[in-house]
DNA sequence: ACCGTAGCTGACCGATCGGTCAGGGGATCT
DNA sequence: AGATCCCCTGACCGATCGGTCAGCTACGGT
């Protein structure tokens, strides 16, 4: 085995990412990372803290980044907030869509785990840019439609190059909310 | 403790619908179970083959009456294709949520499970009704969004009558197919 | 040449998992 | 009363889980 500084951290990331999108975070063992990556299970534990540290670090960067497109969110109104909405949410949701799969896949668990404490707020806001502002059972039906809709499109191995699906999805979604399309 | 027949076999299905809807399968152990039916561990496995034997009884009612709506769907043409596929599946799904709901929690174990097996072929022709009986990327990516977005959509507690959800979830389906409504 | 440290490992641990098994208790029959 | 069957149970089992620990190896600084 060659040795290079520390490949070895980076690979475990990159094989956990790769088999709890496949197989789920409870589904997948310090073992089979361990085989998939080259290295002993002590190797895993003597890189992260535990199991729990390896989804903590792989998914803090898109719990962050939802967090923070959520914030801006903020600061625009009806259309404005909708059209941002819709194509921030479809930008993040491709950008890490093996994450995406890995909190769907356990969404009651990954919503008590530390890391994701701010999505709900996250979420609630965006649902509230979705919907336009409005407290209508019909805009809240619709967010949830648009934001479990892109999810599981994204997390789906769908055979479409990644412009057009984002393009689809962005349209599909504004279509979904009753937006006009300019 | 009281001594019907056996109340308990229906009580531990209706337990562990619940609970593999609240924590997933893999999630929910068979002590769990046990303890939320209030009885034994073992008693549970007199009653089932296995904790297996139990998911199959829970998913077998979905997965016929999805496999037999498909192929109703075969008989119709384009427009008539998309209006029914769209009520019926939004009403299988409605009417099934928590089982819904457990499918998807753990999509890639679940569709490996015997039971399941007639889904994918069932899914794929009831994505081919959502989408016109088109091949193209538009089409199917479009229908991936209404199955996923009216799955989450259901398995997620949003706090909404049912007559509203169905209805809306019916006519937001329909928009986002970009399908003219009536 | 010596040593400290970073990287990594095999052996092991307690907990929990799904599942087995011999047997108890209470109805219902003959 | 005795036999039989259905429900149900406590005790137990092997496998696997996440995690610990003492120690090996190789390399860089001195």
């Amino acid at each position: 085995m060659p040795r290079p500084p520390s490949a070895m951290r980076r690979q475990i990331l990159d094989c956990a990412l790769r088999l709890f999108a496949e197989h789920g975070f409870k589904g997948t063992s310090l073992h089979d990372i361990a085989v998939e990556a080259h290295c002993s299970k002590a190797s895993l534990l003597y890189h992260f803290a535990g199991k729990d540290a390896i989804l903590t670090e792989l998914l803090t960067p898109p719990a962050e980044s939802l967090s923070a497109m959520s914030e801006e969110l903020a600061a625009l109104n009806g259309d404005q907030a909708v059209e941002a909405a819709v194509t921030g949410y479809v930008g993040l949701a491709m950008r890490y869509h093996l994450e995406v799969k890995i909190i769907f896949a356990e969404l009651p668990d990954m919503l008590g785990h530390p890391v994701l404490a701010v999505i709900p707020r996250a979420v609630a806001r965006l649902a509230d840019a979705l919907g336009g502002r409005s407290a209508e059972p019909r805009a809240r039906v619709m967010a949830q439609m648009v934001i479990g809709g892109v999810a599981v499109t994204v997390a789906a191995d769908v055979d479409v190059d990644p412009g057009t699906m984002r393009n689809e999805l962005v349209q599909g979604a504004l279509r979904t909310l009753g937006h006009p399309t300019g």
